[in-house]
DNA sequence: TTGAAAGCGCTAACAT
DNA sequence: ATGTTAGCGCTTTCAA
């Protein structure tokens, strides 16, 4: 590998020089700065990213944590971010975590390790306040509200988006609701919301058995659609927490031979147009894409992405 | 922030006493590497990652190069590295290139400086041969075919399973095919695969006019289809570069009130499952996966990776 | 304008 | 078993 060493000993010039023309070429001499230029060309020298970073205390990555890399939720978060990213030169890590809180925190020492010029929590299991904490060593944002927590955040303002929906269900005449979602609402504010909004409409709670939990895919609501199916017949809608997933359940009637429930997702994907039901989109694209650009600022921000409810027959 | 001098200072050992319980405790007393790591513990030490790569000259970082962050092609593959990466312990970065060649450059210059362990390209612009000469400083995957090439690859074999979808489109009585793909023959091995396969079934070359470049996703697919419905009546049968795509040139051709041709798509999406078309399966995963353990690991191996036609009427 | 030298935090010889 | 020291490749004072 060639050095900066390399570079100084051919051309002549010290250490300091080189590393000059590097950073700060208004204060070399424009003949040195071509000579050591033309050496660099010939040599086919750049400066090594690991030794720079060490120098400096400080990298051009942010980490993006995931509990999940294959429910959409995420892959559209990430998909802005990194159309985001691209025209600043910053690199995008992926940081899987599986629901793992440990694994969460190894990631937050990594960015105590400036490994890391700033952190997206796509989703969280640590406590809010171990994030706060860790602010000291860079910036962390959050795709979930935090209130008035002293840490970045791109959020969507769910529950109204979700009462509408309801209220719409609610409307059409549905009476027999179950809801399909990945993680119960002592984990998810997602999920918090969503029973929030059911209660608020409804004016009753959800019976456990009308919250499927656990449902990541088309599969997942494939198979929890049967099980609804064959153990709950009275259900005449179902909210899933995805267009895909949606369709899945819609599949799942389908081959079962039962008549087909009112059905829901969210996201807009493809799934919900093809098969004409409505969904909800939370505009995740576009929350990513604000969380990248509060991700490399200075500062805590709050900021709102309204989703909206897309009604359909 | 807390560095090996400071749990050095406080512990009362050495620096290097302390680094051999990090990196060879077996090399440690019991009692000092106990009390060490209590300061450890007490301080909240944990080895900075950039000294750590500087020192050792290497890297636990797998780079990601992708042309293109919307098309699925690229999601699974994505989807497959990750997961394979994850009990590793590697990071992964994605690394976008808008399709651009001078940016392709900029990242296997990251390689060089050491920035990566390994590189894994989904796709390329940049000649075989600088991938191949950049071996020099990092393992580097390709997940196209690369003949003999001493670089790496986990690639699909394409052309018989494309002459296997073509001939049951003949077989089935369609004669007016279209293709839709993103880039031409000259740039794309995938799209002269195509070409040769229909030559090889239809026994002659594709028409210019029914090769649909440009189109990467399913409103691309719509519009494109709008515009063969428009001007290319006689078009029986369009075969597109996913199944998403292929959803949307359906959707198209069923806005415009116009007989529905025969669709088929690749990956196996949901889409094709919803509206049963034929499908062409790559197994991008699984592909994905294979690069991975190919970067992480010494020396040019050539794996491929079975596709698979999924008929449907 | 250029050069010399210290330091970023760590690892690994080598010496004790 | 533990300590000392010389790097890894760079940036940035500070001095010339």
């Amino acid at each position: 590998m060639t050095t900066i060493h390399d570079v100084a000993r051919i051309s002549g010039f010290s250490l300091g020089t080189v590393s000059n023309v590097i950073n700060h070429p208004e204060n070399v001499a424009r003949k040195t700065r071509a000579k050591i230029e033309a050496v660099m060309v010939e040599l086919d020298y750049s400066p090594n990213v690991m030794a720079r970073n060490l120098s400096l205390g400080t990298t051009r990555n942010i980490g993006v944590v995931l509990p999940n890399n294959r429910h959409p939720y995420f892959s559209y978060i990430v998909d802005g971010i990194m159309e985001a990213a691209f025209p600043t030169g910053y690199r995008v890590s992926l940081l899987p975590t599986n629901y793992d809180e440990d694994i969460e925190r190894r990631y937050l020492r990594e960015l105590q390790q400036k490994a890391y010029a700033g952190m997206i929590f796509t989703s969280r299991q640590l406590p809010l306040d171990e994030l706060v904490r860790a602010t000291r060593f860079g910036q962390i944002v959050s795709c979930e509200n935090v209130g008035t927590r002293a840490i970045s955040s791109a959020y969507s303002d769910r529950l109204p988006t979700y009462e509408q929906a309801l209220r719409w269900i609610k409307e059409s005449g549905y009476t027999q609701v179950a809801l399909m979602v990945q993680r119960g609402g002592e984990d998810s504010e997602t999920t918090r919301d969503l029973l929030q909004a059911y209660r608020n409409v409804f004016g009753r709670e959800l019976a456990d058995s009308r919250l499927r939990l656990g449902i990541a895919n088309r599969r997942d609501g494939y198979d929890a659609a049967c099980f609804l199916a064959a153990t709950d017949p009275a259900v005449d809608f179902v909210l899933a927490n995805g267009d895909d997933i949606a369709a899945g359940v819609y599949m799942a009637y389908k081959d079962n031979g039962q008549k087909i429930p009112g059905i829901m997702g969210t996201e807009n994907q493809l799934s919900s147009q093809l098969l004409h039901f409505p969904t909800i989109n939370h505009h995740l694209e576009t929350l990513g894409h604000i969380a990248f650009s509060l991700a490399i600022r200075e500062g805590v921000r709050h900021q709102l992405v309204k989703s909206d409810f897309i009604a359909r027959n």
